[in-house]
DNA sequence: TTGACATATTCCTATATAGGTATATAATTC
DNA sequence: GAATTATATACCTATATAGGAATATGTCAA
């Protein structure tokens, strides 16, 4: 078997490099096609190409205007990405360590002092 | 060209299904290949070619005993996928909607009044 | 040292790219 | 309707898989 399609998922879709330099330029507003070649310094088919995965996966949509596409950003499809990893996060930020540990202190001192207060 | 290899960055071996559940057992404790093999349900070659990928963006790390592998997670390449989806949370999260009016508000107040104050 | 166990590696195949180039499609203007 | 502009699609190539099967490597036990 080969490696999954980039349109399976935001996942795959997303290890591109350049779909993600796609998405950040939307993420501050629309586009058209034409504005992202230019400010990607991308050719224009590989930018259509690339839009075409992104809409695949949900992660843009496209409004006609004219001649024009315009591209809009949709992030909801991050949001599995962002739900995974983020359960990974204590594993680099030492903050949750010590958070862990104020956990952990409170619940010795709620299973010593539990007992006798409700 | 083809598609970056797997071995690139987190994101590129995390697009991959059955490594994020590599990832998912590794995270509630170190395991042997075997033990991988067994919860995973996958045959013991596919495991040992996912950590080797796994190994090589430094997600996990290897630990030698006896005639098994111990294999433990690290987590922290991770950290830049978390870092670029981070900024899109507010495109789903309706509850950034509300803080973002709130900023607003603060802000016209800030000029309504900033200028006689300070 | 022979055999059993644990893991890694090699070889195979089908498949899917990403980028380059050329071209098709569609809207607009003159 | 011919030329121009904006975008999408088709075709090509090199490359990299993921999984399956077989085998190599390494370790321990009797």
């Amino acid at each position: 078997m080969a490696r999954a399609a980039t349109t399976t998922d935001a996942f795959n879709a997303v290890a591109e490099p350049r779909r993600r330099q796609i998405l950040d330029v939307l993420a501050t507003g629309e586009r058209p096609v034409n504005d992202l070649v230019l400010e990607l310094e991308l050719a224009q088919p590989q930018v259509s190409k690339h839009l075409k995965v992104l809409r695949e996966v949900g992660l843009v949509e496209v409004r006609e205007e004219g001649r024009q596409r315009v591209y809009r950003l949709n992030g909801r499809p991050l949001q599995p990405i962002h739900d995974w990893v983020r359960e990974y996060e204590r594993t680099w930020n030492e903050r949750f360590d010590a958070l862990d540990e104020v956990l952990e202190e409170l619940k010795e001192k709620e299973e010593r002092d539990g007992n006798s207060g409700k």
